[in-house]
DNA sequence: CAAGTATATTGTAAAAAATACAATAATTCA
DNA sequence: TGAATTATTGTATTTTTTACAATATACTTG
């Protein structure tokens, strides 16, 4: 090879996944104890290099998830890329950045092959993280604000019942913002793709909630007939 | 450097550009005819390998917009990162790509370092890419519809001082759907964001149109009272 | 200079969506 | 049975969106 184009590859490039899950405390974010330099012994975003003879960034990235929280079919996206100079210590690394969305509630910690890692911190209240994943972090909540907005992507936070207080709260946890009970669920139901499930909570100490599932065959028919999801 | 480590630093990292232009015939693209290998004399999205010792994704993407331009203060934004597999020949190569645009009047072929070799195509008759970079180029198209109905990017497009009929012009090019011009002058005008100059069109054999300019200042302030563009 | 040509500009009524606001209902527990 | 707690629902007002067509201004031509 050219020794000119030589100079070039001797880049690496990782992935680091921002990982949301959502519970009665709010939002939280999946960080890992990072066992191995650099900043060992720091909680860190899970993250690793990508294997250059075998993996995409976006496959890369599901295998971070997938070992992290031994779940499939999460859903998971492409925030972007970061390339500061000086970002790692070991050379020139580059990160291409993920954000993914969970149910917290099925979820365990012991499926997670770096099990007693791994741990939940609620959004406003993060360690200061190494290299640029403050920043990162940060880029990846912002755009969560973004999308919620824009697609009911909502629904991968919560379990596959839930009530209508709660998809408020989800809601306002992350638009940092409250809504009035009557025109939330007003608008929620005339989207029309959630479905009354016909069950009930039980065991509360008060009126209990109906509770519904998302339905994204509805969704999906309505996206097709150009319609545009905003709240 | 650990072997571990080393296997992972041989990747090589380029950026390319989609550029975007408007004119009487609608939207453009600025592709480039490559002089080089691999693919050479295919036409190609504008885009060169970062620099690993002086740039990031950033200042590299600029500085092909800028040697490709010769303008400065240009509108760029990074769209996301592909990295196949077999997406280059040479090797592992990743490319961030950008979304640019230009005001077509500003541009010269003659200011161009690449001046002969770049030339704008329609982009609904767009030749076959080397590359993913139709790939590219179809994300790049998604996201500025996306854009330009949040924020508004438009006016990056057309000359300092425009007309109602060429802002709706651009809007109907790149949504592909068409507007009715009271309504799109109504809302438009009510987001007060544009500003008569009290200046004309001339020469023109019909009714000359009044010439409107983008004020970024009062845009900036709607925005910090959370105004949401939207068409 | 009058008529023709071509595009620019403007208003209003009806429908839909967003907003503001509070009383009643269903369950558990004591 | 009533107290506690959260769930559920409706209506009037305002704002936004939509649908729709007549008049105005410049240039050109005869």
């Amino acid at each position: 090879m050219d020794v000119n184009l030589q100079s070039h590859f001797q880049a690496a490039v990782s992935v680091d996944n921002v990982i949301f899950g959502f519970d009665t405390n709010g939002l939280n974010v999946l960080l890992i104890y990072r066992g191995a330099e650099p900043y060992r012994d720091r909680w860190a975003l899970p993250g690793d290099l990508i294997d250059l003879k075998t993996d995409t960034p976006d496959s890369a990235a599901v295998k971070v998830l997938r070992n992290l929280t031994g779940l499939e079919e999460l859903y998971i996206d492409q925030i972007r890329t970061f390339g500061r100079l000086d970002r790692h210590p070991y050379g020139r690394v580059f990160t291409v950045a993920y954000f993914a969305l969970i149910k917290t509630q099925d979820y365990s910690v012991e499926a997670s092959s770096w099990a007693e890692q791994a741990e939940w911190f609620p959004i406003d209240n993060l360690p200061e993280l190494p290299f640029d994943h403050n920043e990162i972090f940060n880029y990846a909540k912002e755009l969560l604000k973004m999308k919620i907005r824009k697609q009911p992507i909502g629904f991968e936070l919560l379990p596959k019942h839930f009530t209508l207080t709660e998809l408020q709260r989800l809601y306002e946890a992350i638009l940092e913002k409250e809504f009035d009970v009557r025109n939330f669920r007003k608008k929620i139901l005339s989207m029309d793709f959630i479905t009354d499930t016909g069950l009930k909570q039980h065991s509360v100490m008060h009126r209990p909630a109906k509770l519904y599932r998302y339905n994204f065959r509805k969704y999906a028919k309505l996206m097709t007939g150009g319609y545009d999801f905003d709240l």
